[in-house]
RNA sequence: GGGCCGUUAGCUCAGUAGGCAGAGCGGCUGAUUCUUAAUCAGUAGGUUGCAGGUUCGACUCCUGCACGGCCCA
């Protein structure tokens, strides 16, 4: 094991503090970054040096090559990684023999010398003093495979981090893309705002909460499975732009696609209907999307995606009657049955609306680029306005890309009579034992009836979208600590034995 | 929930009709003042995921369990 790795590299901390120097250091004056560094002096000539320069830089220490009295070794922060050559003859005996002694990959070390560039031509910095700023016990995953476990991966995500720097990069993505999404919404007026994770009513989406309970109330409350009810009652009170971002919960499957938490906007727009908001849906997206891949067009796992402008509209009734011969709007219930009975699809819930959701489902597959599925049927959308057109659809649309449901949005239901009568019916299915089914809230209800200006409202679930942009197979590749079961052995026992040995030979 | 696959040194992976458990990287010791997957010599490191079973003998075959991955619901 590299128990004994790790027992060298506690003795080695003693030793250093027998001679006076602390692996732990509080701080360290980094003035440079490698990255800077590197693009600054990319210019010199090969073997030239820049004496009368002054570098301070830290990282963490990726590679040692030791040769005899001088020795290359490679440190890496944020920005990048620089090579630095440190010899005998420029920091001393004493020095020298602490850097090859006690400096080894892994750990953090601050240096200062001057740039350089090797006969090789590689820019370098030729170290004139070292501190050691934080000394690693255990081992890092290996150098030129890096680490492939899964399970390791996902449950030490900081190692993957450390080893892969397309891991690095895809968890930087995503967090780019938050902020530019921030800035898109803000330019254009939008405040953001917060809602209530922990909510008595969940609402505003089909699904099954996390329950808890609250002590304070001796009652259960749930995690939000939307923001959607909360945000409606900030354009009662006056609000006209907002949105937020944040996570949501529901207790279903992991999937590729589906995490149990998972971030979610939802942004609501006054005076604006689908339309607006579908404009708005494909400026945003594709904004962000040229942002951070510099392209319209992108392959997201061999299959080219295409983001240019106008996307694809098209209808879902007529797409269903199209592809699968079913009218979801005329056609009996036994007809729908029938038709998912032949195709072993038929669904554990047998409402009319589930099977028009399983009916949809078996075609979704076939959007890649963008689609806009419009006005979805009123039974499966019970917080979206009738079309003016035709009272059996909604003001909806769902964008799909790449089979994935990545956006959903509609002209808002805001007529607190129709809102109500849609509300019983979701009770009715619930009383059916339909879990998912909305939840009736009475107070949202309530605020309707004081009034809510007719309004767009979307929301973007941003983590498929940062899956295409970063070509990822799974929604877990882009959450930086994805759930995994709970490890008895390495969670609990063995780890807080471990620690009482390292706490018994301190002791020593 | 069902099917398939996986779990061997810190990491990446080999392995055998069932017959002493292997390599590379990393570690340690030594050599080496322009290397970059540095090189060279030596060396340590294993409850083969866990628990049973079959067998003279199991990393290998069987059963159960745990964890993970992929596909399906």
């Amino acid at each position: 094991m590299s128990e004994e790795t790790r027992r060298q590299r506690l003795e080695e901390i003693k030793e250093l503090r027998n001679k006076g120097i602390e692996p732990f250091p509080l701080r360290f004056r980094k003035v440079h970054n490698t990255g800077t560094v590197l693009e600054e002096y990319a210019s010199l000539e090969a073997s030239q040096t820049k004496e009368d320069e002054e570098l301070s830089l830290a990282g963490r220490v990726m590679a040692i090559r030791h040769h005899g009295k001088s020795s290359f070794f490679t440190i890496r922060d944020e920005s990048g990684t620089i090579q630095a050559y440190i010899r005998k003859d420029k920091v001393g005996d004493d020095s020298f023999q602490l850097f090859k002694k006690y400096v080894n990959i892994g750990d953090f070390i601050g240096i200062a010398g001057f740039p350089f560039k090797t006969h090789t031509g590689e820019t370098s910095v030729f170290v004139k003093e070292f501190l050691i700023l934080s000394k690693s016990i255990r081992t890092l995953p290996e150098k030129w495979h890096g680490l492939k476990d899964k399970e390791t991966i996902y449950r030490q995500r900081y190692l993957e981090m450390i080893s892969d720097e397309g891991a690095l990069n895809r968890l930087k993505t995503r967090f780019r893309m938050i902020s530019l999404v921030r800035r898109f919404l803000e330019d254009r007026g939008f405040v953001e705002v917060e809602t209530p994770v922990l909510q008595f009513t969940t609402g505003g989406a089909s699904a099954r909460p996390f329950a808890t309970k609250i002590n304070v109330f001796d009652k259960d409350i749930f995690l939000r499975i939307s923001e959607e009810l909360y945000l409606k009652r900030y354009l009662v009170g006056g609000f006209e732009r907002i949105f937020e971002i944040g996570k949501n919960f529901r207790n279903e499957g992991i999937s590729y696609k589906h995490h149990p938490e998972f971030l979610m906007m939802e942004l609501y727009q006054a005076y604006a209907d689908y339309e607006d908001i579908m404009l708005l849906t494909e400026e945003m997206i594709s904004e962000v999307v040229k942002e951070l891949t510099g392209s319209c067009k992108l392959v997201y796992q061999g299959q080219e995606i295409d983001f240019t402008r106008p996307w694809k509209r098209v209808v879902m009734t007529d797409y269903i009657k199209d592809k699968l011969g079913i009218d979801i709007l005329e056609d009996s219930n036994e007809r729908l049955l029938e038709f998912l009975k032949e195709h072993d699809a038929v669904p554990d819930m047998r409402e009319r609306g589930h099977l028009i959701e399983k009916l949809w489902d078996m075609v979704e597959d076939d959007f890649q680029n963008p689609t806009f599925v419009m006005d979805h049927p009123v039974i499966i959308s019970p917080l979206a306005k009738q079309h003016p057109e035709d009272e059996r659809v909604t003001q909806r649309f769902e964008l799909i890309i790449s089979g994935m449901e990545c956006a959903n949005a509609f002209s808002e239901l805001n007529d607190p009579v129709e809102q109500k009568k849609r509300f019983l019916h979701q009770a009715g299915l619930r009383e059916a034992g339909d879990a998912e089914a909305h939840m009736m809230d009475q107070d949202f209800i309530r605020a309707l009836e004081f009034g809510m200006p007719p309004t767009g409202g979307l929301g973007i679930g941003w983590e498929r979208i940062v899956m295409i942009l970063t070509d990822s197979s799974s929604i877990r590749d882009i959450i930086a600590f994805p759930l995994v079961r709970p490890d008895v052995q390495t969670d609990s026992d063995e780890e807080i034995m471990q620690c009482e040995e390292d706490q018994d030979e301190s002791l020593r």
